[in-house]
DNA sequence: ACCTGAACACCGTTCAAGT
DNA sequence: ACCTGAACACCGTTCAAGT
């Protein structure tokens, strides 16, 4: 029986998202995470043989869930603005879920202090999300006019999309993390409101 | 003579506020601050008793300075488009010093995990970056106008002034921490120019 | 007034030892 | 296969002792 013992390493991980969530990558520890879970601190280093594995691991798998979330958006409705809605929605809720962080923005902040593995996991999670927003604003512009247009200057729309999509993102981030610091979820919707009030979100 | 005791505390604490914006507050390590400094990490202890004294005394410190420089932007020009400009100037300075942080910003990140006298100066840079963006704003109202506006009305006028004031803050906090993940200030460049473009920024 | 060595309880990590 | 106690070099902090 594996039964047991995936157990553990779920429960690991469930524990040390919230953790890190909260406090950070640098501000995760072992032996609290261990007491949490009901083990000794060495057990997590059975499953996981150094932070930067536990932490490379959390943050591929939120990546992981954050596109089947990202995927289903679209499946489920034509209206870039419910994308958009669909999106915020998943930084809203962590700031919900006692004012914790998205788990890769807080990660993005420590960027030049996380080990390589972490690093490049959490860097993923940024082209991802990059890469599903210029998918959202790219269904706005109708394909045929696009297709219409000289290459030049359709290559010229894809740069200003690729940096729109950044753009918001990175917007989005920067609500996430002023908000928390006012720990004031209305503070989140008042910015995203503004962002689109403004017109940088669709 | 206290010449060469101040000397020692303002070299903790230019260099301990390099290592907050390179590594955050959970990075910085007194025992690696003392050997740059080139003290005994004891020493650090008699200028600032406790990390959170020396953490509370750099946010501090970047406030003032902050301050004083914003307050320089409105005092050279009547242009809110140059204030703005002047403003974003800071946090892109920060990637430039090789690709270092805002002090407050890479804190926020950590903002449940910091000792309550830091996040405490944290929150109040938060506050007077939106206070100074709100006098950018409403300037570009004519005073004229707003006073023959009802007071109901004037008043919606400057809750929406806020509003705009907290998201241009965290668009740009978020831009940074964004470009500092990919490492190009030219992401920091082009996010900015996004949010121009979007109508955002003035 | 300013600095230090030594001790304390913490941290991630390793490893031999247990089941 | 999974867990653990003990040890290691780190960490912030304290304090008696030095100048």
């Amino acid at each position: 029986m594996t039964e047991a013992a995936t157990d553990t390493k779920q429960m690991i991980m469930s524990a040390a998202r919230l953790m890190v969530q909260a406090r950070g990558f640098n501000g995760l520890s072992f032996r609290e995470l261990a007491k949490e879970v009901g083990v000794k601190s060495a057990s997590i280093h059975y499953h996981f043989p150094t932070k930067g594995d536990l932490g490379a691991a959390l943050a591929r798998r939120y990546t992981e869930d954050a596109v089947l979330y990202f995927d289903g958006l679209l499946a489920v409705s034509d209206d870039p603005a419910a994308h958009i809605r669909g999106y915020t929605e998943v930084f809203r809720s962590a700031l919900v879920n006692n004012n914790r962080m998205c788990l890769c923005g807080i990660m993005a902040a420590e960027h030049d202090d996380l080990p390589v593995e972490v690093r490049a996991e959490v860097d993923k999670f940024t082209k991802v999300n990059v890469k599903w927003l210029v998918k959202v604003l790219s269904r706005q512009q109708p394909a045929a006019q696009a297709q219409a247009q000289a290459q030049a200057q359709a290559q010229a729309q894809a740069q200003a999309i690729e940096r729109h999509a950044l753009a918001i993102f990175a917007a989005v981030e920067g609500a996430q993390l002023v908000a928390r610091g006012r720990g004031d979820i209305a503070v989140f919707d008042q910015t995203i409101e503004a962002y689109r009030t403004a017109g940088l979100l669709p």
